[in-house]
RNA sequence: CGCGGGGUGGAGCAGUCUGGUAGCUCAUCGGGCUCAUAACCCGAAGGUCGUCGGUUCAAAUCCGGCCCCCGCAACCA
């Protein structure tokens, strides 16, 4: 029995391109989590990683013209990437995994050789529309224009041999499990959780875990074209990266169940259910706890790379430092919920709390013992109970409050609750006025020696709560306060006094210096700008089709001038407009297009444009559209650009191009 | 009636599960202090808690209707 044991998770993250913000939260939050269990004493596996399969990552290293694992190697080991992200940021992780490391590899083979031999997973077949050119399977959402999205021909209805996981099997123990435990947290997800994906029409679907379309996986030993995929390949890495199925590592016994996986909250849905259901089928025990955290958000709207709006955490670390920064996020925004984040919350943060209220208190405090007491407290004391019981008690009972906060995974309540009490200290000082107790040393020497020793003892206790945190910036703050190894133990924040009574002080640089709000932000958003503009390629354009089309068909299509007489916003799509359009036949034509985006229904008014006119009519948005519009189409720093082709006005109604 | 989250002083949030003085940070105004990083401490103004109705001695909190915002999904010929 060993209750001592603490094992914490991030999600293994897909290293398709650098990581943002999002991941370095998440990971600050679990490495705050694992430093706080050592802090007290258990012994902590921490575990994060990359999931470096698929589809995705093997059309990225085409494009990019390398091997898929140079390209994962990159992203994850070159200077700049996921390993450099997490050592600047301090994450101390005790493992990392990368699902392309060879024991992970043998021991996901044997995991689902083992599920297939207990029936659990079966061959099925995987529907789909499948280009034979391109020998890649669409679904039906895929298609453009009911045809292959990347090269553009007729796609056949086709089914791809897939091995399927009987998660439908074990859908009433994981409903049990959601509805009847504490295993998913926050609560709130539970519901959206049961009513999404198992209480469903349809109920709980197998899931798919093999395909055949792609080879960048981990092969299906026993039925050479399957590659395994990507869930059931990447939740296992929990349990394989403790030593199950392989002999890389041996601690298993000792570590797993898992005390808790953290994640965002867009992973739930695998983490609570599927892999529950996987770990039923091997009978395997179950982890304690999933939590999903939630989003940081950037003006409201999610933050993503399709927007362009990612935050960049090398940026915010190297210029405010990374306590600052991982601080920041974890006092912020409740962890399961989503936050909004701005740089001007991130510079007021530090401001106000850091510099003002921490950063000051440490400098004030040492300033006065510098320049009262040469930098070493004499020993006398004098006690004022009226003036000192309120800290002190304050102080001593933080870290039972603190605890309790920690273990509910609220960190912003934990710092809240140490903030109260270095707020308490600063009024400390203005109730006790140091400056006038040293106005006359010879009568208040005493006194003024225990204000300021309770200042010192009251700071190292909240700095002690801050290890897992800030540990640099804790660091500092116990040189300056002379605090010795024994003072910064768990066991010494629950007591007060620990400081030797005639203890050293050096009043060091600042620890957190103020920023100049208005610069700052003006400074970050240019900075913000150029990196993004750098980012990304000035124009691109689609590359031309190798394939011939023949004269024929090319003469099918049937290109039109028309005229716009009408043009309107369709209610409910932010995308589509809907055209009325003169063709020359005298009937009206409508025509519906995805491209409210780069125009105002106004501006198209009376204008002279191209459209083909004998494509099969289609709906929209419950609405038919007789044909498409066409335009030039390029993409320009990264955003998509469309310009309708508009010719010249004295073209008349409905004359044809050829 | 697709699923979910949210609407609380000027801004950003907590409180809602477990009804009972509406709390925090910033901004504003007034005062104090001078040890400190132009910071710290005290005080004030400012809210019909989206809206309508219900339950209750009592509703931000529980129940129902409606309005608005945001994700997911859909759509983007």
């Amino acid at each position: 029995m060993n209750d001592r044991k603490f094992y914490i998770t991030t999600p293994i993250y897909y290293p398709s391109g650098k990581l943002h913000i999002g991941h370095a939260y998440c990971t600050v939050a679990t490495d705050a989590m694992a430093r706080y269990k050592r802090l007290s004493g258990y012994d902590v596996m921490f575990l994060t990683g990359t999931d470096e399969h698929g589809q995705k990552i093997e059309d990225k290293a085409k494009e990019a013209g390398v091997t898929p694992q140079q390209f994962v190697d990159d992203i994850v080991t070159a200077p700049g990437g996921v390993l450099d992200l997490w050592k600047l940021m301090n994450i101390k992780y005790d493992r990392f995994i990368r699902t392309t490391d060879d024991y992970h590899v043998s021991a996901i083979q044997k995991i689902f050789k083992q599920m297939h031999d207990n029936g659990d997973i079966y061959k099925g077949a995987y529907k789909g529309k499948y280009c034979k050119p391109c020998e890649s399977f669409w679904t039906e959402s895929q298609l453009v224009d009911g045809k292959c999205p990347d090269c553009g021909r007729e796609v056949a209805d086709a089914e791809e041999e897939a091995y399927f996981f009987r998660a439908s099997k074990y859908a009433d123990r994981v409903r049990d499990l959601l509805l009847n435990t504490d295993f998913l947290e926050p609560r709130s997800r539970v519901n959206e959780m049961v009513n999404n994906f198992i209480d469903c029409e349809g109920g709980l679907q197998d899931l798919c875990v093999s395909r055949t379309s792609f080879t960048w996986g981990v092969p299906v030993d026993f039925d050479p074209g399957h590659v395994v995929y990507v869930w059931l390949d990447a939740l296992f890495n929990y349990m394989t990266a403790l030593g199950y199925q392989n002999d890389k590592y041996h601690d298993v016994e000792k570590f797993w169940p898992a005390d808790v996986h953290f994640m965002g909250k867009e992973i739930v849905r695998f983490h609570s259910i599927y892999w529950p259901a996987f770990l039923m089928s091997l009978n395997l025990p179950l982890p304690k706890k999933v939590y999903g955290s939630g989003w940081l958000l950037l003006d409201g709207g999610k933050m993503g790379k399709s927007t362009g709006n990612v935050v960049d955490p090398y940026l915010l670390a190297e210029r405010y430092g990374v306590d600052a920064l991982r601080f920041f996020l974890m006092r912020s925004f409740p962890f399961g919920s989503d936050g909004n984040f701005s740089n001007e919350l991130l510079i007021q943060t530090i401001n106000v709390d850091l510099a003002n209220d921490l950063g000051n208190l440490v400098s004030r405090t040492t300033a006065m013992a510098e320049k009262y007491f040469g930098g070493m407290l004499p020993e006398a004391r004098q006690a004022d109970p009226e003036l000192d019981d309120s800290l002190i008690s304050l102080a001593s009972g933080l870290r039972g409050r603190y605890e309790e906060q920690m273990e509910k995974y609220q960190f912003h309540n934990a710092l809240e609750e140490i903030f109260k009490v270095i707020q308490r200290a600063n009024k400390y000082i203005d109730e006790n006025a140091p400056w006038a107790l040293a106005k006359d040393m010879d009568a208040n020497g005493s006194r003024l020696a225990t204000v300021l020793y309770n200042l010192l003892e009251a700071v190292r206790v909240c700095t002690v709560l801050l290890l897992p945190f800030m540990p640099e910036s804790c660091d500092k703050i116990f040189a300056q306060i002379g605090g010795s190894e024994a003072a910064r133990t768990w066991d010494s924040a629950a007591r007060w006094g620990v400081l030797p009574a005639g203890v050293s002080v050096a009043k060091g640089e600042n620890l957190f210096p103020r920023i100049d709000m208005n610069k700052e932000l003006a400074e970050l958003e240019k900075l913000q700008k150029e990196a993004k503009k750098a980012a990304l390629p000035a124009i691109e354009i689609e590359p031309q089709l190798e394939e011939k089309v023949d004269f024929d068909t090319f003469c099918k299509s049937d290109f039109r001038a028309v005229k716009v007489k009408d043009c309107q916003n369709v209610r409910k799509s932010d995308k589509l407009l809907k055209f009325t359009l003169d063709d020359g036949t005298g009937t009206d034509r409508q025509i519906l297009s995805g491209i409210a985006k780069w125009y105002k229904p106004e501006e198209l008014i009376g204008k002279t444009l191209v459209a083909i006119v004998n494509l099969p009519p289609r709906k929209m948005m419950g609405q038919e559209s007789q044909g498409m519009l066409i335009s030039a189409v390029h993409t320009e720093k990264g955003e998509e650009c469309l310009h309708l082709l508009m010719v010249d006005d004295a073209i008349p109604a409905g004359a044809k191009l050829c």
